[in-house]
DNA sequence: TAGATTGTTAATCGATTAACAATC
DNA sequence: TAGATTGTTAATCGATTAACAATC
């Protein structure tokens, strides 16, 4: 049975209620209605109804929603109760500091190589594992059942790099190359295009000082 | 005068129409129809033209656009004709990846000056730059004519930092803690949100292994 | 039971796409 | 001039918000 497609919006969404129904958890509250849910987040409380209804009925008339459940549940719609096996391509600063500033681990996201083409990396460790050369990859990515691959590598490289990649069974790439990759239906792509980010953030601060 | 808000859903394909045209610079090509682009980059023609004309019109009938004068107008649009001045808050792993990863100066933004809280650090260079502590950070902005921060803390302190760097008057924020800041009108935040970006991912891959 | 708050349908708003007259 | 392609208006589509009956 193919379920109704859920829209990106409400996807992207998800994970911010995770978040803050994380901290409400952390803070020991029990349930929370979606009205209080809309005055903390600022969004609107229908808003927050609509998208949670989606996936199922969480809530409970008269009560609201339980915080721990609901926490619970939003993070087995994202895929957060499995976990994935995920490599790093790209041994460079920003591969090591994915690894160190994500929180991975504690969302099952489990890091379990590290891979360059200069030799000079070779041996190195991050955070514990060694960085190997591009040639161990395709026997790597069988042997440890990896689906994530997490792409620091120049723009230049990385389209060949991600094709190689799917070859060997990746399900998933996050994308911080500077590129659009071109893949085959069923692979996921999420980018990180930190430079667009940034030129928004121009443009934003531009903006603003024109109107003054 | 105020001029009509563009929606943000605009502003963040610019940077993407910015890539692509300057690609098409680089291969030497000097015209493009919104037909062409659309095959490229795989929207539709009719919303190029639309997103194009809330800035001006920048083609001509029966010809097209100029790809060198459209990639320079919307440079401008974004401010990237414009210099910024950034520091960065947190000199860890993130920090150090950012300077080196994003193109930053090429694009008009200057890296200025690195802060952290941790004494260890301090001395330490960052592309040539020297690692100062956050009690230098008041005079450093007012000083250099700071307006971006990037921040690069763990989210327990963002807030606070974000509040004190606004009062030394920066006006914008590139925002890489887990945690969605409260800054007044006026100052602009742009969030990169790693975790929520990961679950997106996730949810994806998921979804996608349970259709099968 | 009465009050609260959900789940869901209906209304609105905004963004995308289509169509075509204007014009190079 | 004829052909091409924009700029722009109109139509469609989808996402958000409002409203309210269902129900705890």
């Amino acid at each position: 049975m193919v379920e109704k497609e859920i829209s990106q919006a409400v996807i992207s969404r998800l994970p911010r209620y995770f978040r803050y129904l994380g901290e409400l958890k952390d803070e020991g509250i029990e349930r929370v209605s979606s009205q209080e849910l809309s005055d903390i987040m600022q969004v609107t409380a229908s808003q927050i109804r609509q998208d949670l209804n989606n996936f199922g009925g969480f809530g409970q008339q008269g009560y609201g929603y339980n915080v721990e459940f609901l926490y619970e549940e939003i993070g087995k719609i994202l895929g957060l109760d499995r976990k994935h096996n995920l490599i790093i391509i790209g041994a460079g600063n920003l591969g090591q500091a994915l690894v160190n500033y994500v929180d991975f681990e504690r969302r099952g996201f489990l890091f379990k190589g590290v891979f360059d083409i200069n030799p000079a990396l070779y041996g190195k460790k991050i955070r514990g594992i060694e960085v190997q050369c591009m040639e161990h990859m395709n026997q790597f990515v069988r042997d440890n059942n990896i689906d994530i691959a997490v792409l620091t590598v120049p723009k230049t490289e990385a389209a060949e790099i991600a094709e190689r990649l799917i070859s060997y069974g990746i399900k998933g790439i996050w994308n911080f190359a500077h590129v659009d990759l071109k893949v085959p239906e069923g692979i996921q792509v999420e980018n990180v295009h930190l430079s667009d980010s940034l030129m928004k953030l121009s443009y934003n601060i531009s903006r603003f000082q024109k109107d003054m």
